[in-house]
DNA sequence: AGGATATAGTTTGACGACAAACTAACTTGC
DNA sequence: GCAAGTTAGTTTGTCGTCAAACTATATCCT
């Protein structure tokens, strides 16, 4: 090994290595940094997971939401999901492709797709759906069943409220 | 307007619009999915505001960690921040030709660069700070007095423990 | 009826992220 | 002292995201 590794490190006088650990300021107590910090490694986390089952981990929420309102659009689905319109454009037509979802014209509003998820699609969604669980149940045990529904309140709180 | 705009619209048999709500099903009630909203509703609204002052959002931490941490590495920094060390390359080029950051060759190490903030970099990072905290009142706001010591603490858990 | 306006979805361009492959510098072990 | 392995940083390729411009439809108002 070239250093000693992770860890922030100096020299002394004499070139021995005294570790030092990074120092965060502000940033220690202030939750917009914290909260991405948690996200990401959460969402690396679950990208392992559905990994092995050869989904992409953005694909869950989508399937999911199209399977519980069928015959939703496109807008409505991106509004849903938390994302612009046009991110969706190159998901559906991936989720289409592979024979995961379905899209139609509605008769009434040309310019409106309806989505709904095919047969494969929802074999797809159940092994989604109990990968997506065993990732809970590891984030539940970091939580702790006391603290949980507070959190998830809070959560939900933040996106709801903020602007 | 086309249609009623936002919200699930269903048609009934007079062609009368009934509105219709999202089921989310599990995603409800599950942290993976509502931690990844928050966060990046959160964000949107940090980076809103950033680029009031002309910054981008990601610039803060960044610069944030190298001020507190004089001579920090890139990969040292790339961990701090809590992500891939080739995704600092660019960010850290801007910074130096901007003049807000500079970088020297280690002498002991010579693959190695030692990071500071320059006196350019400071006043920036004084702005953002002052734009962060605007933004982390707002966060508190939401959350409330009671439960952020605690909401903190979990946050800071699941980035330390998942995997 | 038809022009102004609004909406659904796509395209394009910029960015930030990761992973894997790469270069250059360092250390280890023989 | 030199080959083999390791580490710091960059490059490249892919992906997901947004915002703005675009298309095609649809509606509203006179």
């Amino acid at each position: 090994m070239a250093t000693s590794g992770s860890g922030r490190v100096r020299r002394g006088k004499k070139g021995e290595t005294i570790a030092e650990s990074i120092r965060f300021g502000p940033l220690e107590y202030w939750v917009g940094f914290n909260l991405r910090m948690a996200q990401e490694h959460a969402f690396q986390a679950f990208s392992r997971r559905s990994q092995e089952i050869g989904e992409s981990p953005g694909r869950f929420a989508t399937l999911t939401i199209i399977a519980r309102n069928p015959g939703i659009s496109q807008t409505e689905l991106s509004h849903a999901n938390g994302r612009d319109k046009s991110s969706l454009t190159p998901v559906v037509e991936d989720l289409v492709r592979r024979g995961l979802v379905e899209r139609k014209r509605m008769r009434e509003d040309r310019r409106t797709y309806r989505l709904n998820v095919t047969a494969a699609g929802k074999k797809t969604l159940t092994m989604l759906t109990r990968c997506a669980r065993r990732h809970e149940r590891v984030l539940d045990a970091i939580i702790g069943a006391r603290d949980r529904k507070r959190f998830l309140q809070i959560l939900k709180k933040i996106a709801a409220e903020i602007e």
